[in-house]
RNA sequence: GCGCCGCUAGCUCAAUUGGCAGAGCAAGUGACUCUUAAUCACUAGGUUGUAGGUUCGAUUCCUACGCGGCGCACCA
């Protein structure tokens, strides 16, 4: 498949030579007493050269060999440590030195010391070779000097770090640590919900009716049935059923797919967290936010404030709001619940849109440009979006006190949004007139529009109780907390063109 | 889908108006018992993304294609 280079030609030749004098070169296991950063931990100035025997394992991360001695880096999970090698302390287990590459898998045992240079170090009587390297990481090297840590070489194509994660994470610490705070951060918000009585459940992802949001699907087929299936788009309409069913609070954390373009903040899969609280509105689900991402970004990170190029972002509740129809309106005069769509286009080419793009939209594409272009880039400490107009948001119950308005935010943070949730419609006769004008905006021509889902009717019609239901994309979420410009440093596997056309 | 940029040794990058394709690190051999970008000496390593074209001669100029990055479009 892949031409051999010489270097790792050399690997090769240096594992024969070790198999043939009986030392394996994948071996099965090793008894590790310590991780590395757990050994570092365990030494104390005063012990000298007598610290504590470790037996330790990992990846040689640095091999400088001086005739009769030799010092290693061993870098595993979780910290790196200098190894000291001496032809008079090893006796046979020195023959492997000869034998061993950088990137090489080891185990060794020794005492911990401090070398003369001040670095604290293993001194091991015992070194295993765990695992051979026949191939070379692409690895850079590091100087720590006074401006900070240089790196000479090393992974820069950013299309090999995602097509080989594998290797990316091997040289990276800190991208390792992009996806260590991202568990952290999903575990601690599954413990949140947990705590509030939400119950996590798993719904469809091959769905033979895609809905919940406005979103092209992938489309797959089921060889038994003989029938077309969607990817989903959305969790929202099988969650909702289930608080028909009685199930109270629920909540998913799940992929999502949409066949859509790909760009810095969209893959065609990703993460979205949605719940549904019964009995609740959106001002629930605003509460309920807002004690979500302070607490996740405070768990994760160690604070609620967050420097991010240059400003400083504040999740410290409440977050500011903004209604849809305010902020508008106080930006350019507009009032989009009575404009017209020449009114609208006439503002957007003004703001600099280019005309012929405006003059093909209308309806409730053109309010929504008009918001995206005029409010959203304004947004960018934590901020609640009130009250959309209604034929944005067919699923979201209408307005209390405006019927041309629905009960909805959206929370945008760096002008991006994060999060999106409403007072759900549960009146099964709305919901049906509100499927029937996505049908008919279908049949216009608008791929994205519902389709008429008759079973998730018949659902509401034996009674939904009122709810507020709230949705969180995992990823951008995690974007704003790893501080991260591409959703692709995010997901460990980005989608990508294979790499033979 | 459109535009711009990139693709050269294992890695990171050079290469004058088109004129023998180079360096650092990594690799191999040798020296070296406290180094940490170890050091020193020597050696090897290339179908310059792919396919065409122009030219005496192409990494360089032209066309097409592939992959990627960025921007736009698309996208709650």
């Amino acid at each position: 498949m892949e031409e051999r280079t010489y270097v790792e030609a050399a690997r090769r030749e240096k594992r024969a030579a070790l198999e043939a004098a009986g030392v394996p070169a994948f071996a099965y296991r090793y008894d590790r007493s310590h991780s590395v950063a757990g050994a570092r931990a365990l030494y104390r100035d005063d012990m000298e050269d007598q610290g504590p025997v470790v037996a330790l394992a990992g990846r040689i991360a640095s091999l400088r060999s001086q005739g009769k001695t030799a010092f290693l880096d061993l870098e595993d999970g979780s910290a790196k440590i200098q190894l000291y090698l001496r032809r008079d302390e090893l006796g046979e287990h020195y023959q492997i030195l000869d034998h061993l590459d950088l990137d090489d898998h080891i185990g060794v045992t020794g005492r911990l010391f401090r070398t003369k240079r001040g670095e604290l170090s293993v001194r091991p009587s015992e070194v295993t070779l765990l695992a051979k390297s026949l191939r070379p990481l692409p690895r850079g090297k590091t100087q720590s000097s006074e401006g900070g840590a240089v790196t000479f070489g090393g992974l820069a194509d950013a299309e090999v770090r995602y097509r080989q994660r594998y290797a990316d994470l091997a040289v990276h610490p800190e991208v390792r640590e992009v996806f260590r705070q991202r568990a952290r951060a999903v575990t601690w918000i599954r413990r949140f919900l947990d705590e509030r009585e939400f119950l996590e459940v798993e719904t469809p992802i091959l769905q033979p009716l895609y809905g919940g949001a406005a979103a092209r699907p992938f489309v797959t087929h089921h060889n038994a049935l003989d029938m077309p299936l969607y990817l989903r788009i959305a969790d929202e309409l099988y969650l909702k059923r289930l608080l028909v069913g009685g199930l109270e609070r629920v909540y998913e954390i799940g992929h999502d797919f949409r066949n859509e373009g790909m760009d810095r903040t969209h893959n065609p899969e990703f993460t979205m967290l949605e719940l549904y609280q019964a009995y609740a509105d959106y001002s629930d689900m605003m509460a309920l936010t807002e004690a979500l991402l302070a607490g996740v970004i405070e768990h994760v990170l160690g604070s609620r404030t967050l420097e991010r190029s240059g400003l400083s972002l504040d999740f410290t509740p409440p977050f500011r709001r903004v209604s849809f129809i305010d902020g508008i309106r106080e930006r350019c005069g507009l009032d989009l619940r009575t404009a017209s769509e020449e009114e609208m286009r006439g503002v957007l080419i003004e703001l600099g849109e280019p005309a012929d793009a405006v003059r093909a939209m209308g309806g409730a594409k053109l309010q929504d440009e008009v918001f995206k272009v005029v409010l959203e880039p304004q947004l960018v400490q934590p901020t609640f979006v009130l009250d959309y107009p209604k034929p944005l948001s067919p699923l979201a119950k209408e307005h209390r006190s405006d019927p041309a308005l629905t009960e909805r935010f959206e929370l945008f943070v760096g002008g991006r949004e994060l999060a999106n949730a409403f007072s759900e419609l549960n009146d099964p006769d709305d919901q049906r007139r509100r499927f029937e004008d996505q049908v008919r905006q279908r049949a216009a021509g608008n791929e994205e529009a519902h389709a008429f889902d008759a079973d998730y009717i018949r659902a509401l019609e034996y009674g939904m109780p009122p709810a507020g239901g709230m949705g969180l994309g995992i990823d951008r979420l995690m974007m704003v907390i790893a501080d991260q410009p591409s959703i692709r440093d995010v997901i460990l596997y980005p989608a990508m063109r294979p790499e033979e056309g």
